[in-house]
RNA sequence: UCCUCGAUAGCUCAAUGGUGGAGCAACCGGCUGUUAACCGGUAGGUUGUAGGUUCGAGUCCUACUCGAGGAGCCA
């Protein structure tokens, strides 16, 4: 017989109802009485599961009491109505075969558990209902994304996971070698000789796809990156990951405005995708993660997200008067009491700040006519903090060679970099969405280790 | 890396420096519509590791390990 999924039965109710169906699925919860007992039943397929209703002229009515939470099930029944308040329908079991038994240990219980505990069995917390429901957004959400910029005709670009230059000297790099490290080549001089090495160069996992990102935005127009990064910053907070993925658009003939637009229109598709393809998750989020996350959602849907420079931001801060640990001072990066202060407190939406001293921002983001700010942009949400960092890119070379100058890079490094402005380049602009940091944002999961089925961190690769 | 807090049964947590408990899970039994089912019973512990103070340490001290929150770095 043809197995059902439980999603359908959901969308198509009428087709099934007082029909003879097959089902199969893991055990979330049983409870058995002298002739009679209950299953709740998921099958993967849904958010949602199917309530099973067994009695005792089964053949196997004592075996299947007896069934542990966890075990996989072949469900053969009639789809009824259900007398019961928490169900529109349930299966009245005609046959039920044990696929897949599952021993009296299985550490997950018809409680709520911890955070913190199903992260040490990272191989099994799918199976509860927030991370069903996390990692079914972030396959939506995955998706969504591609169908963006599709729309919009976007080419996906894939760039290397493994590159030779530290790309933007965005922190501490993974390197990727095949030296035999207990017996590593040395040059003359002692350092480590990498002529040896697979690439004959020194090599690194990627921190940003940018660089490379940029070359196709000069053929392709609108490009962007959907891919896994890679940091070794030693940082220990519920917002960083060793890996994790990130989308990096790149626009021609555009500027920091356009930028902005950009981003703006993606983050309200995604939140609107999410709200319209996955409402149970989104709902089951709303009650048990944030109470609030629908309403903030919804909202963000219909305002304009606000646009401030550094500048302006700093006079804000000031002007409020509220004591921050940290000094608010011109030049001085934003810490992150200023940032949540700007968009939790003040106003209450998304904020974009705009325009940082340049000399707190990367070298290859396009200098302003004061001399002084160069056109950054980050965007801040509540809770998250900085989910998008973008700018447009320094176009003119003879600005790009004198920053790279003062801030002492090697330009030989970055060759076919600056080459881009040399044959035909174009004002552009592009950024960074944290990928994880969106799906937190849109569920209300407070730590990226949530959010990652096997996350990697400083100290933990376990899995 | 820095600061703060924590680690006790499988899980979530109690226990004034004086014989370590409860709820849930497990196991056994009961129950004719349950839904974190309910009722009765059984079993379950070198209190994160290593030292120290004390007549006596889960409790006080030191170091380490691991975890959480905050900061920095950023997406």
């Amino acid at each position: 017989m043809e197995n059902t999924l439980i999603k359908s039965i959901y969308r198509n109710t009428e087709r099934y109802l007082n029909q003879e169906i097959q089902i199969s699925g893991w055990v979330r919860t049983l409870r058995v009485s002298k002739a009679f007992g209950f299953i709740e039943i998921n099958d993967g397929s849904f958010f949602k599961g199917l309530q099973v209703v067994f009695e005792e002229n089964l053949p196997n009515f004592q075996e299947i009491a007896k069934v542990n939470t966890g075990s996989s099930l072949i469900i053969k029944g009639v789809l009824v109505e259900s007398p019961g308040a928490k169900q529109p329908f349930e299966l009245k079991a005609q046959e039920i075969t044990i696929e897949g038994d599952c021993t009296s240990d299985y550490p997950l219980q018809k409680k709520r558990h911890s955070f913190e505990y199903l992260r040490t069995i990272a191989h099994l917390r799918p199976r509860t209902n927030t991370f069903s429901a996390v990692f079914r957004l972030r396959s939506l959400i995955s998706f969504a994304i591609h169908k963006f910029f599709q729309e919009k005709g976007f080419v996906y670009v894939h760039t290397p996971i493994i590159t030779s230059s530290d790309a933007e000297g965005a922190g501490e790099m993974f390197h990727v070698t095949t030296l035999d490290l207990d017996n590593i080549p040395k040059t003359k001089e002692g350092k480590v000789d990498f002529s040896e090495d697979f690439f004959g160069k020194e090599t690194n996992l990627t921190v940003s796809g940018q660089l490379n990102v940029e070359a196709y935005a000069m053929a392709f127009r609108n490009v962007y990156t959907f891919g896994p990064t890679f940091r070794a910053e030693n940082s220990n907070t519920p917002r960083h990951a060793a890996e994790f993925w990130m989308i990096e658009p790149e626009i021609a003939f555009a500027d920091l405005e356009d930028n902005m637009d950009l981003a703006e229109e993606m983050m309200k598709y995604l939140i609107g995708y999410a709200l319209e393809n996955a409402p149970e998750e989104m709902a089951f989020f709303n009650e048990f993660v944030d109470k609030n996350l629908l309403a903030r959602l919804e909202n963000i849907l219909n305002s304009e997200f606000v646009r401030i420079t550094y500048t302006e931001a700093i006079k804000l801060l000031k002007e409020k008067g509220e004591s921050f640990e940290f000094p608010v001072e011109w030049g001085l990066d934003l810490q992150t009491e200023h940032e949540r202060y700007l968009t939790e407190k003040i106003f209450q939406k998304p904020v974009f700040v705009t325009d940082y001293p340049k000399d707190i921002k990367a070298f290859y983001m396009r200098q302003n006519d004061d001399n002084k700010t160069v056109a950054a942009m980050d965007l801040l949400v509540a809770g998250v903090g900085e989910i998008i960092g973008g700018s447009q890119r320094e176009e003119r070379l003879d600005y790009l060679e004198k920053r790279m100058d003062e801030l002492g890079l090697d330009k030989e490094e970055y060759d076919w970099y600056l080459e881009l402005r040399k044959f035909g380049g174009t004002r552009h602009a592009g950024y960074g969405l944290g990928f994880e940091r969106m799906i937190m944002y849109l569920s209300g999961i407070s730590n990226i280790r949530d959010v990652i089925s096997f996350p990697r961190t400083v100290r933990n690769a376990q899995f």
